[in-house]
DNA sequence: CCCAGGGTTAAACTTTTGTTAACAATTAAA
DNA sequence: TTTAATTGTTAACAAAAGTTTAACCCTGGG
């Protein structure tokens, strides 16, 4: 994962398509842009510089393996990933795009489930490895011995509790999106109720002490100092 | 067994076969990382300092063998492990493999087991010899008389209850998730059921006294002080 | 004053552990 | 080798801890 959740973007000539895979990974947090042929997705992957791409293979005016081949020439997306939409059962194009330089692709139709898991696993690849002890003042958050110290009393989260306070710890000052905690902490198969994610973080902050988790109404949760 | 299970880094093409071997590993204590071919191998390599490099040969853009010769000329790669995914029956590429430097292969299709296996048997391999005597306040495991000492009493302990006890007491304070104690204790053939590791722990607390053991719910056991 | 979004609670519910005792497997002893 | 003793594993159930829900409260902005 990344700054606001990791920059996507989503090329096919279906709307319906574009919207619902827009939906979706912006639920997960991620930050979405779109492009309905390849001439569009070159020219947006320009302007926004997305950390992957997905593309639609059948396209009209440039089809996404010219596409991916146009963007891997340029030096600025050398970096960046790549997930073709395939017909399904087109086997051939799957292995073309792994030649040309794909990091993975998903037969359709589409599935928004896998699809972002598919995706979250791009993300989780390419990530660096995380800090296993953060710090900051007079808290420390030791991953490894799953505890939380604070002002040097240890103090003991329940699981969730601390998956969450370690995520948004990762990145602090950073908002988490209700939904991209979600993703994060519960994953995308469970379904839990509005309040879920509220009584955790009370809970923590009822442990830990005030001013960790700050609220940002409307939109989300972030760690301060 | 090692600090945080040692880093390893998997170099396939195929996505899929990254995901089960790294979820593998990751299973049993090891942090991993992932490439996608050897170039990209060779980056992430230099970004890590991997203790194991898992390798498979047939991969497009630099191939496995090449990918480890490549590595072997860096200095700094010159204690790294290599073990390399040969295709089934492909004899000629493990002799090149061995005669190149790798310190073990592996036949693909691959079974998780194996794999974790023959990695962990590497790691073991190469592990520091480990303390004789770990001393803590008020209480000693020897590992060569295989006895534990409390407060001056010998306490005799059941070689499966002693390797549990000295594993956890091997790095105090970290959590040792199930699956790892499962791999460290019991190797990954055998397959017990859900509650004998509790079972254990039962009884080394009770033959020991409490206090050595905090449960983690929903994660594992860790030994405090 | 109403509304939306959060905060609080306690109770219901789930999941994970703890505990036991019986049984299987292994090892040591006879 | 047979027997006895010890150790390891399982299964069933109890207990505990963690998680989620639902109902209600509070607050600030229109």
């Amino acid at each position: 994962m990344d700054q606001s959740g990791g920059k996507i973007l989503i090329v096919d000539d279906e709307p319906d398509i574009l919207e619902i895979i827009s939906y979706n990974l912006k639920n997960a947090g991620y930050l979405t842009f779109q492009a309905r042929d390849g001439v569009e997705a070159i020219q947006k992957a320009q302007q926004f510089k997305p950390d992957l791409v997905v593309l639609d293979i059948m396209m009209p005016n440039k089809n996404g393996l010219e596409t991916c081949n146009e963007l891997r020439t340029l030096p600025e997306f050398k970096d960046t990933m790549i997930l073709f939409l395939t017909a399904l059962g087109d086997e051939k194009s799957e292995i073309e795009g792994l030649n040309i330089g794909a990091d993975d692709y998903i037969a359709k139709p589409i599935k928004p489930r896998l699809l972002v898991s598919r995706i979250n696993a791009l993300f989780r690849r390419t990530a660096k490895p995380e800090e296993v002890v953060l710090q900051f003042e007079g808290l420390t958050i030791d991953r490894e011995k799953y505890s939380v110290t604070s002002h040097g009393n240890e103090i003991f989260l329940a699981k969730k509790e601390f998956e969450l306070l370690q995520l948004l710890a990762s990145k602090p000052g950073r908002v988490f999106l209700r939904n991209e905690i979600l993703n994060q902490v519960w994953g995308t198969e469970v379904i839990v109720g509005d309040r879920t994610i509220d009584v955790h973080v009370r809970k923590i902050r009822q442990k830990v002490g005030m001013d960790l988790i700050t609220t940002v109404k409307g939109v989300g949760y972030k760690f301060d100092i």
